[in-house]
DNA sequence: CTAACATATGAATAGTTGTTCATATGTTCA
DNA sequence: TGAACATATGAACAACTATTCATATGTTAG
C-alpha cells in the first residue's frame, strides 16, 4: 500500500515523465534491438550496403527469415532499401543506431 | 543463391563484426529495453530513487508484476537496490541507460 | 512472539514473436 | 513470352514472455 508520505513523490515523478504513448513507442523501438538475428543484420550493415542473399549468408539463416526481419527494421526506419535489378540492397538509415550500439557494447563489456 | 562476386564482400563483412557471443549478449541487453513496463520503471527511476510500492503506483501495475520486472533489471545490472527496513529502494545503476534512452527518444521523435 | 506490512517468488496462462515452408511478386534476359 | 533468379509474404508452429494470483520470505513494532 502506498504511504501518504510517498504520494507527492509519486506525483512529482509522474509529472516529470514523458507521456505514456511516447514510452510505448520507445519500447517498440528498442524491441527491434532485442533479437540477435536483427542485431547481427544491423551489425553487418555497419560495414557496408548488402543485399538479402549476402545478409542471409552472413547471419546463417534462411532468406525468408532475413526478409521478415528486414521488414521489421524497415518499419522502424532503421534501414533503407534500394532496388537494383533483381536485388535489394539494404543500408542503415541513421547514426543513432551506431551510438545506441556503442552504448550497449560499453555496458556489457564493463 | 550467393554470387561468386559477393563472396569476398561476405567474408570481409564477417571479419569486421564482433563475435557472435557478444552480439547475443547485446541482444539480451537490449531486450530489457523492449518492454513498456520496464521502460516506464526505468524512466521513473531517472527522477529519483523509488521503492516498489511507489513504482507500482506510478506505472499502474500489480506489485508482483513490478517485482518480477525489477528482477529482470537487476539481472542485467540496470538497477541497484538498497534495503531500508521493510522497503526496498531502487535506483539506476549507470549512465549508459540515460544515453541509450536519449538516443532512442531522438530517433522516434524525428 | 505475533500481527501487520513490504517485497519476492512460483505456477499457470494468455499473448506475442521468430522461424520455416510454400508460394507469390517482381525483374532480367534469351 | 517464358524460364530463371531475387526478394517478399502468408500460414503454421514452437518457443518465449508478461501478467496475475497465491503464497513465501523478510522486517518492524507492539
Amino acid at each position: 500500500m502506498l504511504h501518504d508520505q510517498h504520494k507527492d513523490i509519486v506525483e512529482e515523478t509522474r509529472s516529470q515523465m514523458p507521456d505514456a504513448d511516447t514510452l510505448f513507442e520507445l519500447a517498440d523501438f528498442f524491441k527491434v534491438f532485442g533479437d540477435s538475428t536483427r542485431i547481427r543484420i544491423m551489425c553487418a550493415l555497419f560495414e557496408r550496403e548488402l543485399n538479402v542473399c549476402c545478409i542471409a549468408d552472413i547471419v546463417g539463416m534462411e532468406q525468408s527469415t532475413v526478409s521478415h526481419q528486414l521488414r521489421v527494421l524497415r518499419q522502424e526506419n532503421l534501414v533503407k532499401v534500394r532496388r537494383d535489378g533483381k536485388q535489394s540492397w539494404y543500408s542503415l538509415e541513421d547514426d543513432h543506431i551506431r551510438k545506441i550500439f556503442e552504448m550497449g557494447l560499453e555496458h556489457i563489456l564493463e
